[in-house]
DNA sequence: TGGCATAGATTGTTCTACAACAACACCCGT
DNA sequence: ACGGGTGTTGTTGTAGAACAATCTATGCCA
């Protein structure tokens, strides 16, 4: 859970996962921090929490970049999605509060594919899953999940395509609410374990697409 | 993956983990930044990094100190466990290096249960988790667990009879072990299912009595 | 062309200063 | 004596300047 409270990580750190700063961008510290109207100094703890969650990395005499994952970084969240999403389904009480969450990331979905506005549809995607680990009130998951969804999210940043990437699975994310709610949790889980696989070949088959041509 | 070279962070975090501060210390930025030889502002950078591993506690205006694990945390840190070293477990290859690393932890656990050295048993078993995981072959998950054991750590700290608590899971461990090996890693996984519910209760059942006598 | 050395730029760290805030003690009126 | 408000004190939050340590790039020389 981060501090709401803390103003310049969480403005940086929205910044970043809107795509303001692409991935790779080296973030020079002097003119960031004229840019943001703060000291090198707080920029700098600013820069240290960012780069434990995962967001930027800090290489020392070299300065921090906007994280930029590699094949084995998709592959290695999607890894632990599976280890944590299904699991988190298939224990989950369809009486949860998170499941008003997963209804409304479903509905937002559908209207936001059916104006073709993409961004919106991947953001309800996520919002999806995130519920989805929600269901198992696990504050240390919740947060492994946060940190892991705004690394994926820099994955996607980097593929321009987000109908291919974001529109296959409103229709898979309703499906799945649906299971969950009718035939129970280890249904659900046993298809969101398929779902998670397609995901992954569908970014991965985007990215090595990407970094050859 | 921690950096290595990052000095004072490292050092920080061993003495925390050692015990050095005891769990809800408040540790102030002046009296600390001069006892270890760096400036303020250094400190504070290492601060943030702690403070997102979770092992201090940072409230605004009112500085950092030692986290302090409650009922709710050491349940949650059980949860969170529940859902990656089974899977990992199961999923594991006999053949993988982590393999050797779980063979040590025993031997070393069990040398150190003969020698009650308390201490040591207890690193060989965080050790033997540890190496669980590494089956998953998740830096991510590695991540996780790295963070969540620290944590755990000090909740340990806080309860002074490291005996009950450590030298139960020797033998337990020893036994995992051997099924893992002999009846593959289902099975042991549905044997460590039990050993982490027993583990959780021999804490809690410990840590309430703390809080209450 | 290739390697080396110097120069420039950036980060790492320290120091100083002050504003913002929280905790505590104190004073006053009832 | 007691509660509430107030000021005092100490700490944290932030800014800014300065310098050392390190990396990068340029240009020189062989």
């Amino acid at each position: 859970m981060p501090d709401v409270e803390d103003t310049l990580t969480n403005a940086l750190r929205r910044r970043i996962i809107d795509g303001e700063f692409a991935p790779g961008t080296r973030l020079s510290e002097i003119s960031l921090a004229e840019k943001l109207g703060v000291s090198r100094n707080t920029l700098r703890e600013a820069f240290r929490v960012l780069a434990e969650q995962g967001l930027i990395e800090h290489v020392p005499h070299r300065g921090v970049s906007v994280a930029s994952p590699t094949v084995a970084d998709v592959v290695d969240i999607y890894r632990a999605r599976r280890y944590v999403e299904p699991a988190a389904l298939a224990a989950g009480s369809p009486l949860h509060p998170a499941v008003t969450a997963m209804r409304e990331s479903v509905d937002l979905g559908e209207t936001s594919l059916e104006a073709r506005d993409w961004r919106t549809v991947g953001t309800a995607n996520m919002a999806f899953h995130d519920a989805i680990v929600a269901l198992a009130d696990s504050p240390r998951l919740e947060r492994l999940f946060r940190d892991i969804a705004a690394e994926l999210r820099l994955a996607f940043l980097e593929i321009d395509n987000p109908e291919a990437l974001h529109a296959p699975f409103v229709t898979r994310n309703r499906s799945l609410l649906e299971t969950f709610l009718e035939q129970g949790g280890p249904a659900a889980a046993e298809e969101l374990r398929g779902y998670l696989i397609l995901s992954e070949q569908t970014v991965l088959g985007a990215f090595t697409r990407l970094r050859r041509g």
